[in-house]
DNA sequence: TGTAATGTTGCTATATTAGCAACAAATGCT
DNA sequence: AGCATTTGTTGCTAATATAGCAACATTACA
């Protein structure tokens, strides 16, 4: 529902902290004006908001970074989603076959990701350790994006150069489709001979779990079952949060 | 530094979205507005701005919750921050004292907890647990306050009672000063006989850590000097991030 | 040294917000 | 049941804040 007075304001600058928290790296305001196709100005003054605030700083060189005050976010987004502490422990139990195990959520149409575990890394190393990964090349950016309205994808990729599908926009819509038929999502990169699958959490939907590395054929059908029991095992415990 | 154009907006938007994450139960508008001090009608088209990019949400009785967004702000601020993944280890060190371990940051003039162990419970527990506690009344809060400018603190608290100190603001300066002087917080629970002590974490600081419970007198000084090492480790490890 | 990029702001027409007052719906109380 | 509150919500218009071009000083790069 479209509210009486919608604050652009408010929708503009929340995407340039999210844009901001994202990076790894100083960012200037001309950069997130184009990532975010939000008009330079703004970005600008919405930064200097936000650094007022204590969520944004500027480093020596005027670049822009995270400030303090997004411990304070990280804290309440946290408590307020639950997601994280909820898919823990479930997750912990993926990391004994051997393969990254990761959680991520759909932002515009990239995956973030709240938990990304390597094997032989501790499972604090995976909080947030992940920055954006193009939702089209990813087992769960490709899940979550089956769960979406086909009219939804296709506007939130409209105009845009589909990574991994450059040539023809028509090729994702369909693998997206088939992503929806099967119910989870797979992605084989050739380069590092790796299979990534994906199937989604929370009902309705709110992210996706994943496993990715290398895998036999045979060996696809008992990690998807696995996968799958996990999902409906922290779908059923986001239930019982609320 | 005040930007040229601050966007008031942005800067309530934030405030309504933390209030309503923080809230473990549904949340009507008035009550938001009464809590941030916001005018109503803003109020009330902020969270329906929140609402239409899906941060917010509506129970069928209108109140108002956290919508899907909140995970991908969390994903997000969470990567941006950093902060829990770099305490988890040290923290989890802590455990075995069989005291609750707390990690918070301040907001307003509140404690939010981005971890809060109970002895017994899985570390994933601990993530985003607990909701907001009276920074006065808490140890990790006298720290963060003694971190302050006294000015500061003092328009934080202008024209409100102070839980704990309800008939004397002087004694809360003074003991937030008494705070600053010996380095860390201490809080003692009649009721419940439990002493809480927290030292700062980060240079700047940017939150703290703590240890809760029942402890002898000649105990709090071993416990204390643990807290101290692993606060220097969280510190270390958070300069090494950036 | 020149060229292109960067962060930043002044300016004013324009669009947006502030916030009172009012409304209907829900809730609490008797 | 009925009354009195309290709630979420919006219409309205004066007052305000924003949009975004163009320009500036500064920095990176050739």
């Amino acid at each position: 529902m479209l509210p009486a007075q919608p604050n652009q304001s408010l929708i503009d600058g929340l995407t340039v902290i999210q844009a901001l928290a994202m990076r790894d790296a100083p960012v200037g305001c001309r950069e997130l004006a184009r990532e975010t196709g939000i008009e330079l100005t703004k970005v600008n003054r919405l930064l200097k908001t936000l650094a007022h605030i204590g969520l944004a700083r500027q480093n020596p060189g005027r670049k822009y970074i995270t400030g303090p005050g997004i411990h304070v976010l990280a804290s309440q987004a946290l408590h307020g989603s639950g997601l994280l502490k909820t898919a823990f422990d479930p997750l912990e139990k993926l990391s004994q076959l051997n393969l990254i195990v990761a959680l991520g959520v759909l932002w515009r149409d990239q995956v973030s990701y709240l938990y990304f575990r390597t094997p032989g890394t501790s499972a604090a190393q995976a909080i947030g350790s992940l920055g954006l990964f193009p939702a089209s090349q990813s087992s769960i950016g490709m899940v979550t994006l089956a769960g979406m309205e086909m009219e939804e994808v296709k506007s939130l990729y409209a105009g845009k150069v589909i990574p991994g599908y450059e040539n023809s926009q028509a090729l994702f819509f369909k693998e997206v489709q088939k992503t929806r038929e099967q119910g989870y999502g797979l992605v084989y990169r050739d380069d590092t001979k790796e299979t990534s699958m994906a199937v989604a959490v929370g009902m309705p939907l709110v992210g996706a779990i994943a496993l990715s590395g290398r895998m036999k054929n045979n060996e696809q059908n008992t990690y998807l079952k696995i996968l799958k029991n996990i999902a409906k095992e922290i779908t059923e415990r986001l239930e019982k949060n609320l």
